[in-house]
RNA sequence: GGAGGGGUGGCCGAGUGGACGAUGGCGGCGGUCUUGAAAACCGUUGUGCGACGAGCACCGUGGGUUCGAAUCCUACCCCCUCCGCCA
């Protein structure tokens, strides 16, 4: 969430900031909202100042024994205006806050000018994609015929988007979660937590999933939860309403979970195989900095979820958003794309962003500073160390072998007996 | 799910209508004393809004009663104990 006072005196900067998202917000009424809020924050104000003199004015008559009844029932007029003043206020501090609540953050200045995900920016390529002498198959036809994904019996017990992952392929899974929970806690510096997988409704607003973007959730309607969409939610929200001592920053989780969404709006794409599935799981990388840190932080995270994909030996490429494609809470965002044979074609497999202050206000999580002298938001930052999934798609096509089975990247043995291949 | 007991400052804990933003203790910070430290003693020590002044707000959260609410009423949330159920 934006601040107040900072779109009040930087109206123009923020709807030139905003109209680059491809948003054309109208800010005319909110201008007028604060003014109004503000004049009846101090009226309000004044009409207590008197009826708190004048209350303690009544209670030392009365010890006295003299008469009060005169200013009883001038401060029950004067209480009544305040609650007409209270009822005004919190109608309109609502309507503030429900309108600030679904404007999206303010791009940095390094995010580059663009409508769509056609004008992100390339950013560099590392490894080189494999040379096949025969022609490399889908994931899908990899995973069936060797038995380890199942689509259809997905489909039969929950239905589309979902997948029965079997025998090796559903070892392979746990392999890839266990060695990015690994490298990210003994070789990072990230401490591993396990959250919970849904949560309510004051968290999703807290990362910024709601209220704009319900229909994207799903929901558990009798007891207003929601599945977690990703990692994100539940851990930024740890530190929910929390003031953290800058000695303890940054802080650095990592944590596996599922993760939960509907797809609404995605008919038609991406419908045979893994890559977009209403469940996956994910091993997300969230970081709580000090504000002047936070963009080396990001260098830093996007570092170590690149490092997964060098360790496994898969080509890849880093592109940073354009404007237009930036996530609703992010200021930055870097995405990390896996090259797919199959479809000669890179995939979006993590994306590392950095939220600033957005998620922080929200979620009401903020520093001080050693000595106590300063005080604000933390930034958070969050990126996915990776979409487990999509790394073990990437690895049925990139190391498919032309007699069908797949050989085993070394960083993954350990995790899998020794075993080499999948055949 | 049933019965009962609770939620107060960093922590413990007092406070049942006005003198309470809140006694006291612990912890923290500053000082006196000491070669240094400990002990002892003195002082200080919440957050937000605000011209950073005056002032206002905040005692789990939201409503309500009252001239006046930490204190009374009400709904909800959370924690603890016992019973039931359960991995």
């Amino acid at each position: 969430m934006l601040d107040v006072k900072f779109v009040i005196e930087n109206l123009d900067f923020v709807q030139e900031a905003l109209s680059a998202r491809g948003q054309r917000i109208d800010f005319s009424g909110f201008t007028d909202l604060s003014s109004e809020r503000k004049r009846l924050l101090l009226s309000g104000d004044e009409l207590r100042q008197k009826r708190n003199a004048v209350s303690d004015e009544i209670g030392r008559l009365k010890a006295t024994g003299q008469k009060t009844e005169q200013l009883i029932s001038e401060m029950k007029s004067v209480s009544d205006r305040i609650k007409e003043i209270e009822v005004k206020a919190r109608d309109i501090e609502e309507r503030l806050n429900s309108f600030l609540l679904v404007i999206p953050n303010i791009p940095h200045p390094s995010t580059p000018k663009g409508k769509d995900s056609n004008e992100n920016k390339e950013i560099r390529r590392l490894g080189e994609p494999p040379q096949f002498d025969f022609k490399p198959r889908p994931h899908w036809d990899i995973g069936e015929s060797l038995d380890i994904l199942d689509f259809e019996r997905g489909t039969k017990i929950a239905g589309s988007r979902f997948t029965l992952y079997k025998g090796t392929g559903a070892r392979l899974e746990r392999a890839l979660i266990n060695f990015m929970l690994d490298l990210h806690t003994k070789e990072h510096g990230y401490i591993e937590v396990l959250p919970p997988f849904m949560v309510n409704r004051v968290s999703m607003t807290g990362t910024g999933q709601l209220p704009k973007f319900e229909e994207d959730l799903f929901k558990c309607k009798d007891d207003d939860y929601f599945l977690i969409p990703t990692a994100e939610v539940p851990v930024t929200n740890i530190h929910q309403n929390e003031v953290i001592s800058e000695e303890k920053l940054p802080i650095s989780y990592v944590a596996y979970t599922p993760c939960f969404r509907r797809e609404a709006g995605s008919y038609g794409k991406d419908t045979r195989g893994l890559i977009r599935q209403h469940q996956f799981n994910k091993v997300e990388l969230v970081k709580f900095v000090m504000p002047d840190k936070s963009y080396e932080e990001l260098e830093r995270l996007l570092l170590d979820a690149e490092e997964v994909l060098r360790r496994l030996g898969v080509h890849y490429r880093v592109v940073q958003l354009c404007t237009g494609d930036l996530g609703f809470a992010s200021a930055k965002t870097y995405d990390i794309e896996v090259w797919l044979p199959s479809q000669e074609t890179f995939r979006e497999i993590s994306s590392c962003s950095n939220f600033e202050e957005f998620q922080a206000r929200r979620a009401g999580i903020r520093y001080v500073s050693t000595g106590g002298k300063r005080r604000g938001f933390v930034h958070t930052l969050n990126g996915s160390g990776l979409a487990v999934g999509r790394t073990l798609v990437a690895i049925l096509e990139n190391f498919q072998q032309k007699d069908g089975s797949i050989l085993i990247p070394e960083a993954l043995r350990p995790y899998m007996d020794g075993m080499e291949r999948i055949a």
